[in-house]
DNA sequence: GCCTACTCACTTCC
DNA sequence: CGGAAGTGAGTAGG
């Protein structure tokens, strides 16, 4: 089940009014370049700091604009937004820092210090109602989620950047937690036996403090939750979740078996278990879970493919104790063994996976595998593609190709805008002598991995024509496929698109590669009765959703309003019929796990957007990538609203709009 | 309420 | 690159 924020307008009953709680303004986001009020584009349809440049040479769309003279030249407009220099201190982003910075002095005293509003309700910030915070939902999970996420990633880039005093936040996941914990951003905080509502089996984590924060798994490092109740001997204590991380050695031979060990007896990694484990704590609500055969969620811990050091946690549903017994570790001491049997009938997680390992590995061959490598060599990674579901052999040709192609007539004439960190291996953050970080208000916009710390108007990335290296950390978007793809035909949407490997939030995905066209060409192919199904249009109208970190939770200044409606520098419309990567395949959603955002760099002097897709949330292994194809803006600007080509949706999502053209 | 013990983390440093 | 040290935060119990 898939969820998302500020889908609708208009809520259906019973569920929260997310446009109150979040502040979203529904249908007024990404305003065109060209829209039919000259006065609204220059009064704060663009984020401060932004202005808008013409790809094309000039305002094309004469139908339902006029060039205003207001409006700036191509030269005017590409300059930094900073201008020459020092106005720096009077932009958003760096007053910003700046409260952070001195907020960082008061952290110094000491954690209760700054965080002795404890008793204060931050957590109408995010909508989560007390009632919610002991008992979630799907949507509620999802909240939190993003939340701790955009915090971490916030906190991610400061540290980076050494805007707060690094010595003082070391981990940022626990950070963010922490500050989620006491400013009542969780839920599910009443613990329960069973399944924990608004988590799914198959939900994916990166980090414990993620488990905490929805009330999976409420021990930060501890690998066992208990529950004390009262029973019908006094109180008894219950395990009500494990997490088998590998580290003690739990077999797993079979998918649906752990072999777990308790807790305990001194424990390391160099001589494991020389004591003898105690039966107390959660030893001791295992021994009683495993007579009473309580359900226990399991959460499995696992190597991440993708990034070595890393550990992804699968949440894989139920199990019981089927047995225990007591055992002799290597070095001598004792060791308490529980058998877990997973309760039958659950839809597969940790299976998924496994079976993802065996096709890697090359036995047994992914089912249905028409194609090994769609891309033909053209991506990193091979893109295999896939059809479990009826005879079609292939999607309609097209040559695959990883990035924009631009008509020959495309041209810019824009001044140069590479960064000189030259004698560099990349450019730093925090380092505001580079001009590429420069232009992105002073804020790098990765943070490890290629993950996107914000969501911003405009990305400027490092291009080839920087002085740094290829492997400079500004150049996530240019970089390629991280995570292997296949696309496969889905049950009634044609092709789509999902990844083997799990996907965290942030990450970078793909960019939408194609043809560069322009309006005119557009309105010609849809003319010819050529259909757009594969054409992307930055002037469509997206609706806004929330995706950042919430400043209140970090004390920064609130100087840029939180409702992320963002107008775009300028237009692009990239048609990938003919010419395209995995992109193409992707399918809409009303409730989609991935989002778009411009991305511009430079290549050969000239600067060119891209529109680069990053994970909205973490996405699970198989899992079909979806994001808003937005709408038509014929069908706001009133008339005709069955528009020949409109689409009835099928993201089957709560929060579905019902069509979309 | 404060303090401490306990724990299948996670990062950095060597 | 691998191992180990150091710093952690939630929970429970005193």
């Amino acid at each position: 089940m898939e969820e998302g924020l500020g889908q609708h307008s208009v809520p259906p009953p019973g569920s929260i009014d997310k446009y109150k709680i979040l502040d979203i303004k529904p249908i007024r986001s990404l305003i065109p370049v060209f829209s039919k009020n000259a006065q609204g584009q220059s009064s704060g349809q663009y984020p401060s700091g932004f202005s808008p440049f013409f790809p094309f040479g000039g305002p094309h769309d004469t139908s339902t604009a006029k060039p205003s003279r207001a409006m700036p030249t191509p030269l005017q407009a590409f300059r930094s937004p900073f201008g020459e220099n020092e106005d720096l201190n009077d932009n958003d982003g760096f007053s910003n820092k700046r409260s952070a910075a001195s907020q960082s002095t008061r952290v110094k005293l000491k954690k209760h210090k700054v965080y002795n509003d404890v008793h204060v309700d931050m957590s109408g910030l995010v909508g989560i109602s007390p009632g919610q915070r002991d008992n979630g939902n799907r949507e509620v999970v999802n909240t939190v989620l993003m939340s701790f996420d955009a915090l971490r990633r916030r906190l991610s880039q400061l540290v980076d950047a050494k805007e707060l005093n690094t010595g003082l936040i070391k981990r940022t996941d626990l950070k963010a937690g922490n500050i989620c914990m006491t400013k009542g951003i969780r839920t599910n905080t009443a613990k329960r036996v069973g399944s924990v509502p608004g988590v799914e089996i198959g939900d994916i984590f990166f980090f414990r403090m993620e488990m905490c924060v929805v009330g999976l798994h409420a021990q930060s490092m501890g690998g066992i939750d208990a529950l004390h109740i009262q029973g019908d001997r006094g109180e008894e204590t219950l395990a009500v979740s494990i997490v088998s991380s590998g580290e003690y050695d739990d077999e797993a031979e079979d998918g649906d078996v752990i072999i777990y060990t308790g807790q305990g007896g001194n424990f390391n990694k160099k001589d494991k278990h020389v004591s003898d484990q105690k039966l107390h704590k959660g030893n001791l609500a295992l021994d009683r879970s495993s007579r009473i055969h309580n359900e226990i969620r399991v959460i499995r811990g696992i190597k991440d493919a993708v990034t070595p050091g890393a550990k992804t946690y699968v949440y894989d549903g139920l199990y019981k104790i089927q047995d225990s017994w007591v055992e002799k570790a290597k070095g001598g001491g004792g060791l308490f063994k529980y058998k877990l049997i997973r309760v039958p009938g659950q839809p597969s997680a940790f299976a998924v996976w496994k079976s993802v390992q065996k096709w890697k590995a090359g036995f047994p061959a992914r089912t249905g595998l028409i194609l090994a490598d769609l891309s033909s060599g053209a991506e990193s990674l091979p893109v295999s593609l896939v059809n479990e579901i009826d005879n079609v052999k292939s999607p309609a040709f097209f040559t695959y190709f990883h990035s924009l192609r631009h008509p020959k007539s495309f041209s810019l004439m824009q001044p140069s805008h590479s960064c000189s960190c030259s004698g560099k291996k990349a450019c730093v953050p925090g380092d505001l002598d580079c001009s590429c970080i420069r232009r992105n208000e002073g804020d790098f916009p990765y943070i490890i991995n290629g993950v996107l710390a914000n969501r911003k108007p405009l990305v400027h990335e490092c291009g080839p024509t920087c002085q740094c290296f290829p492997n400079c950390k500004n150049r996530v978007s240019q970089t390629g496929l991280k995570h292997q793809m296949e696309v496969f035909k889905t049950k009634d949407k044609g092709w789509g698109l999902r990844s083997w490997d799990p996907i965290r939030a942030g990450a970078f995905i793909c960019e939408y590669a194609g043809e560069v066209i322009d309006k005119d060409r557009l309105s010609q192919l849809v003319q010819e009765g050529d259909t757009d199904e594969y054409v992307f249009d930055t002037t469509r109208i997206y609706e806004s959703f929330k995706w950042n970190y919430e400043p209140k939770l970090l004390e920064e200044a609130i100087t840029n309003e939180s409702s992320e409606d963002y107008a775009l520098p300028h237009p692009l419309i990239i048609n990938a019929k003919n010419v395209g990567n995995v992109a193409r395949f992707m399918n809409h959603s009303c409730s989609p796990n991935v989002f778009w955002q411009p991305v511009l760099y430079e290549e050969n002097n000239q600067s060119f957007l891209h529109v680069a897709f990053f994970a909205l949330r973490h996405i699970p292994p198989m899992h079909e990538l979806t994001y808003d194809y937005g709408s038509d803006r014929s069908d706001h600007t009133g008339g005709s609203s069955a528009r020949k080509g409109r689409k009835k949706c099928l993201c089957g999502s709560s929060n579905c709009r019902g069509s979309f053209t």
